[in-house]
Parts: C-alpha cells; structure tokens; sequence
RNA sequence: CGCGGGGUGGAGCAGUCUGGAAGCUCGUCGGGCUCAUAACCCGAAGGUCGUAGGUUCAAAUCCUACCCCCGCAA
C-alpha cells in the first residue's frame, strides 16, 4: 500500500519501520518541526525524522497542519492508499482525514476507550492496571474517538515501568498496524464502535505530577514511582534539593504512622536500602538521584550522605 | 551564547573560600573471633585529585582553555 506516516516521538518509530519492513511504500512521513531540546539550545530533529532519513523517506514538518496549504497539496499529490499515524502531536483536520482511500489509521497505546488522550501508557501503570494494549482505529474528529479496527492486549509486569511499558507497546503497535492494514486491504476488518463505557482520558503527563505526597499508601507511591519512570520522573525533596525516586517497592503493606512519626519520615536505615513512612504502609527505597547527580543505588546513597531514621523528606524548599 | 550542580583509590562523599604530608563511610584482599554470619576485631593493597597550560619555593586547592556527567528550563 502506499502510505503517508505521521507520527513525532520514539513510539512512532517501530510503527514506522514495521512498514518498511512489512513492504510498504512510504511515500512520506510527516512530522513536528525539529525543535531546541536538550541541555545548551541544540535542535534536534524528532525521532521519526531520523528513522525517516535513514530509509530516504521524504520528510515533511509543516508547523500547524490545519492551515498549511502547501502541505496540503503536496500529501494530495502523494495520493496514500492510507495515512498511518502514531503519536504525531496535532489534530488532523477533516479534509486530510477523508483524504485517503482506506483512511486514516491511528495507532494508540491503550485498550480504547480506556486512556484516551496523551499519556496512556504510564497512566496505566500509574493505575495498577493489569493488563493494557495498543489499538488501531479509524482517525475522526474527535480526541481518540474513532472506530476501533483492531486490539493487541498486552499484560504489565510487577515491576513494569513506564519506559519498558512504552518500548513493549511500542513494538506492539508496528505489529498490529501490519495486520489491520492488510485486513484493510482485503476489506475483511470490521469496525466496532468505542463503547462509551469505560472511557476514561489519560491527562498528559507534567513534571508537577512526580512530587510525591507521603500521606498517600505506600503502594500507589509504588505506582506512580514505576509509572513516571523515566518521565517525567516520581520525586521528594532533601536538603532543598530534589530528589528523584527511581526505585521503590512496598515493605509494609498497612501500617498507619506510629505517634511522633509522620509521613515522609524514614524508619529505618539499612546498608543497602532504606525505608520511610507514609499514609499508610511502608516504602523501601532502593534506587534515587539527587540533583545535578547521577542515579544511584539506595546503598550509594547511604555512603556519601547521612541519612538517618527520623529524618523527614518534605515539600520544596521554601523561598526566602 | 538559556539557568545551575558536579568530575578526588572499585562505589558514594569530605577537603577547594583561608595553597603546604590524600581524608570519611563502604567495597576488595589477608589474618583473627565465632557453630556461623551480611556482625565484630586486626592488618594490607589500591588515587596521573577530568585534560592541557599558567602563577608559586609549594597547587586537589589560585588563573586560563578544553572534555565529560547531571538537574532545571524548553
């Protein structure tokens, strides 16, 4: 089939080669502008672009799609059988979406209509979800709203975090794509509306979101540790500076704080971990990062600084 | 030129302001104690103090340039 790809971040990426690989034309890929990121101001180009390059796919990175006539155009001229996207960044506009013979084909990282929206992987292990999914859909108006052609569950493990989650849907999404598009082809797919039970938006994820809150139990501490890990990151604050969590687990599943301990208190020190109270149970830390450092092991941590029980990680530091 | 922290034996840190013998907590190796131990005691090895140059009688420490790591912001 001939194929326009959308799509900007690292998800996108497997998607995209899955159609190289699986025999595609991909006339084009489209994505987001190259960007300052990083630490000094250096622009980067998104990851689909460089994959792009890489096969000699004509890029395209029109800033605002909804009224860049140029681009408009030249994806006419592309005449795609399909356009295939995946995390692209920006809401297509009726006239592209019925543009395509077969459509446009959206790749999400959830089991629809559960976590619609931006952050539906990490919202997943943030929920303790047992099993989540990606799903290919027919593209409409609306935010995740359309269709669904096909479904490919995948179960999260214990120890699940929101990078290895992301790398498995991910690679999930390019094989699933594969098979709806030549179920498209062939006009065997059949579309199932999205029930509108259990739909629930998976709000993007921001850096505020990480502070952790002691008063919550230990297990969604847990949770949100794995769920915002690598990013945007679970973390306290120790002496004024931030201090990124990155491992944790549950020692003490039920244990309100004791009288003259508190949430955020740590209760005991060992040589390789340490533990802290919170609103209900108990949590071990065994892997952390304070500012401007590296992660390190719990065990690291406790040989250069002196943590001690007693100790309380609390809120920001306050501004003088 | 976005803001900031940091590079010191294998690990994590102190020492840098106020130049003058390389330190702390661990780890490793050897020995001891013990029924035993991740516990305890004794001893040892191991460091071009990121790189290059400069100042000085003397530089981890002061000056200059560069490399690398990380946090924030985007």
């Amino acid at each position: 089939m001939k194929i326009v790809f959308m799509g900007t971040p690292d998800f996108a990426v497997p998607a995209l080669e899955a159609l190289i690989r699986g025999g595609h034309e991909v006339a084009a890929a489209v994505t987001q502008p190259d960007r300052p990121k990083g630490r000094g101001k250096a622009v980067l180009m998104p990851p689909v672009k460089e994959t792009a390059l890489q096969h000699g796919i004509p890029v395209l990175q029109p800033e605002k799609i909804r009224k860049d006539e140029a681009f408009y155009e030249a994806l006419c001229a592309l005449k795609p059988d399909a356009i295939v996207v995946a995390a692209f960044g920006q809401i297509l506009p009726e006239r592209i979406l019925s543009l395509p013979r077969y459509g446009c084909v959206n790749i999400h990282a959830s089991l629809l209509p559960r976590y619609r929206g931006a952050a539906p992987i990490q919202w997943a292990v943030i929920n303790g979800d047992e099993v989540t999914g990606v799903t290919t859909m027919m593209m409409d108006e609306g935010l995740d709203t359309g269709d669904i052609l096909e479904t490919l569950p995948v179960r999260i493990a214990p120890d699940e975090t929101g990078g290895s989650l992301f790398e498995r849907l991910s690679k999930a999404g390019g094989e699933l794509i594969l098979s709806t598009l030549e179920k498209l082809e062939e006009g065997t797919i059949e579309r199932k509306k999205q029930p509108s039970e259990g739909a629930v938006y998976a709000r993007m994820l921001d850096k505020s979101m990480g502070q952790i809150d002691w008063n919550l139990d230990a297990a969604s501490i847990e949770r949100l540790v794995r769920g915002l890990n690598p990013w945007p990151s679970a973390y306290t604050f120790y002496e004024g500076k931030t201090l990124k969590i990155w491992g944790s687990a549950v020692a003490v599943p039920s244990k309100a704080p004791q009288p003259g301990q508190e949430a955020g208190q740590v209760t005991e020190v060992r040589k390789d971990c340490f533990f802290v109270q919170t609103g209900d149970g108990i949590l071990e830390i065994r892997e952390l990062q304070p500012e401007g450092k590296k992660r390190m092991d719990a065990g690291a941590f406790l040989r250069g600084y002196p943590v001690r029980p007693g100790l309380i990680f609390a809120g920001p530091p306050k501004k003088a």
